[in-house]
This record gives C-alpha cells, sequence and structure tokens, in this order.
DNA sequence: GTCGTAAGCTTACGTTGTAAGCAAGCATGC
DNA sequence: GCATGCTTGCTTACAACGTAAGCTTACGAC
C-alpha cells in the first residue's frame, strides 16, 4: 500500500465531489468516480462521509455558501436585488446545483446564513414579520424558478434570434398563433426574447415596497 | 401465452406510467415495475415506447393538458391568477411531475398550448409583443418556483405553528436571531408561516399591469 | 400450406449505491 | 519488544436499473 498517497478526509471528499459536478454535471458524481479521482476504491469513501447523499448535501452547502451576501444593507431594495442576482450568478457557474437544491430540504448552515440575512434586513426596513417571511419566501421562489428556467432551456441568449428564424417552419400551422407570431418577432430582431433577472425581481421589489406602506401597522 | 390479456398499446403504456408515477412517486416508475403492472416483461414495452425518455416525456405532458384554461379570456388579471392557481393545483396532484419537468425542455403540445393561450390572453389586453413575453416568463418563473418549494418542504401549512414550536430550540444561539424570533412568532400563532401563491402572482400582476400602462406604444 | 410481420419473452451487459468482512499500518500499554 | 486495538483503505458481493440483441409465438394474406 504506497503511503506516498495523501490521506483521505471529509473535507477533501468534498471538494474533489464539488470539482467533479462542477465539470461533468449531476451524472458523473458517482462514488467510483468520485474515488478514481481521489486514487481510492468507492468504498473507502465511506470512512469519511455517511453515504452519497450526505455528499450532495456537502457540495449544495459549500454552493450556497458562495452567494454573497452585502455587509451592511442600508438600502433594502438594493441589498435584496443584489442578493437575487448573486444566487443566479452562483448556480450559473454550478448549474447541476439548483434542481437537486429544490428537490430536497435544505438546512444547511449557508442556508440558514442566507435567510436570517434576509429577514434581518426586511425586518430594518420596517416589514412586519409576516411580510418579511411573505417576501423573502416570494422573492425566492421567483428567483429559484426564474434559474431553474434558465439553466434548463438549451438556448444561449445571444443566440435566440438565430434559433428562433430556424424554427420557425415548426409553428407554421395555425394551432400555436401567438408562439408563431411571436417568434417571428424574436427572429426579425424586435425584440431580444428572454427577460433578465432584475425585471421580475424589481416587479416583486416594488410590490413588496407598496404592500410595507399600506399595510397596518403591526 | 395467453391471450386472454388486453394488447399494450401506447396509450395504455402512459396511462400506466401516470398511475404509477401517482401512486408511488418519481422513483417507483421503472421499466421493470411498469411492465409487471401491466402483467408483461419490461422489455415487452419497448414495442410501444422508445425508451424511458419517451415515457417521461408523454406522462408530463398528460399533466400539463391538465391544467384547466377559461374559454373567454375577457379580463385578462383574473385570468392569469387562474392560470397559475390552475398549475398550482394541478401539480399537487402529481408532485413528482414539476421536478421532472424542470430538468428538461418541454416542448409537448399540451405545453404550448398553454403559452400560447397566454400569450393571446396578454396580447388582447394591450401588451407589447414584448412585454407579453417578459410576462408570462415571469410569471412561469414564479409559479414553478412557489410550487416545487412548497412541495419539496416536508412541513404541512396546517402544521406549521406546531412544527415550530417544536423546533424553536435548535435556533437557540444567537446565529440565526431573526430566524429564530421568525420561529417564535410562528410557534405563538401571529402569523400563519407561508403565502398562498396569489401572494406573489397578484405582486406581478399589478406590477406588469404598471408596465403595461406606462410603456411607450410600440 | 407458408410466409411476413408484429408482439412479447429471454438472456445478458454495464452501471449504480452500499452492506459485510478483511488487511495493513500505527499508537499505546506493559 | 511486543501484543492490543483503532483507523483507514480494499475486496467481494448483491440487488436494482436501462436497454441491446436475438428468439418464439400468433396471426392475417395469399
Amino acid at each position: 500500500m504506497p503511503t506516498s498517497r495523501a490521506p483521505l478526509s471529509t473535507r477533501r471528499v468534498l471538494k474533489a465531489a464539488l470539482a467533479l459536478a462542477d465539470s461533468g454535471g449531476a451524472d458523473s458524481l458517482t462514488m467510483r468516480h468520485l474515488g478514481r479521482e481521489l486514487g481510492v476504491e468507492a468504498m473507502s469513501l465511506y470512512r469519511h462521509v455517511a453515504n452519497k447523499d450526505a455528499v450532495l448535501a456537502g457540495i449544495l452547502d459549500m454552493v450556497v455558501s458562495e452567494i454573497d451576501l452585502p455587509e451592511n444593507p442600508q438600502d433594502w431594495k438594493s441589498a435584496m436585488r443584489h442578493r437575487g442576482v448573486a444566487a443566479f450568478r452562483v448556480f450559473s457557474l454550478h448549474p447541476w446545483a439548483p434542481p437537486l437544491l429544490m428537490s430536497r430540504t435544505n438546512t444547511g448552515p449557508s442556508m440558514l446564513r442566507y435567510i436570517d440575512f434576509t429577514l434581518g434586513a426586511l425586518r430594518g426596513a420596517g416589514f412586519s414579520w409576516r411580510l418579511a417571511d411573505y417576501a423573502w419566501n416570494t422573492m425566492d421562489s421567483y428567483v429559484y424558478g426564474y434559474t431553474l428556467r434558465r439553466l434548463a432551456f438549451p438556448i444561449a441568449p445571444a443566440d435566440y434570434a438565430q434559433t428562433a428564424s430556424a424554427h420557425q417552419h415548426l409553428l407554421a400551422g395555425d394551432r400555436y398563433p401567438h408562439m408563431a407570431e411571436l417568434t417571428r418577432q424574436v427572429a426579425d430582431g424586435h425584440h431580444p426574447g428572454d427577460p433578465d433577472i432584475t425585471f421580475g425581481l424589481d416587479l416583486i421589489l416594488d410590490g413588496l415596497e407598496r404592500l410595507r406602506d399600506t399595510e397596518p401597522s403591526t
């Protein structure tokens, strides 16, 4: 048995797992592949990690911890916008993560920190507990939904116009008249084709602000 | 070989697959299990279905087709609200569906019909093509995100208060002060704990209406 | 009859997560 | 010095998965 190899550790296993998922997607993260990457048999990993589920929970928390949270949230609205954009950016770097994140209950420390920050900023801005809770749930529903849709969509925004014009004929009949016309608009360059995440985010933030200002004080 | 058995067909396979997913979740939908349910070996299914992916696409389209769309969308806002609520209700009956729906590109006929209806309603209400496109994307991001979060969350809304009070001690430290206080508020019955889907939906619809009314005419 | 075609079956392969038990290295007690 | 026990990694094995390849049986057309 060669001792020239650095010993395993939970930390090392998780880092390798994250690298593996980043480079090959969720499907390439198997225990055997992970072992090979670390120069070790698959079963050896189980000395440092309870099972594959623990590996997933671990690397998901690492991803969430990358989401940047501003230090001093003075302006709650820009803090919230920043939070949503930062989450989207991080998930774009780890596109395998959102589907996993949504399909399990995530109570890792980074997620708790992320939520606690949000609640604090909203409370500091004068939101009631009820409204603050509704607010972060609403924002996150949108941000996660937007992120998932965007990451699952196979066409890059830069290629929208070209792809639209290439596929116009598929919608040629009159079964989907509005989609056909919309596709034509995109193909002709009359509109870019996909909203930035800030479009819906600002819609929600403006609405929340109005609710806060009209809410009976609690 | 007993001939007393009804012959297989694509339709019969898909119906059985849908029933299987509904009763046992996505994990219980395996080709072998599906075959057993139809009194047939797994490989026999491949006469009527290209592969498992085709089965998934098929039953997802069946689910989407269940989403109720109003006949005459007079009032665009209530039509859009109806659309979102109907989607959530259908997905709640098939909780295995949303994660699958989000992880693939769905261009089945039911989905196209659903989108075409939405675009038509928005256009009829005076939205520009650009804004109508942004609008449905934003609504769907929210509706899917909300649905996924709700379905993945392990606590039923009716049990929020009880669960909150049972788990208060886990947040006892001062690492997550705002979450701790929010949990206390829920445990004490000061607020129900989870927004209805219409909370964020109406926020978005009001914002969209304002954008439509201030948009330079195109 | 016989022949083509369709429907279902059998067998088999490679891959997955992981249970169970073994083996080698090392620190400690005497 | 040497036995003991703990830690770490390895080996073997199992059940389940999707599905490729080829076989068998039933049936309608001529």
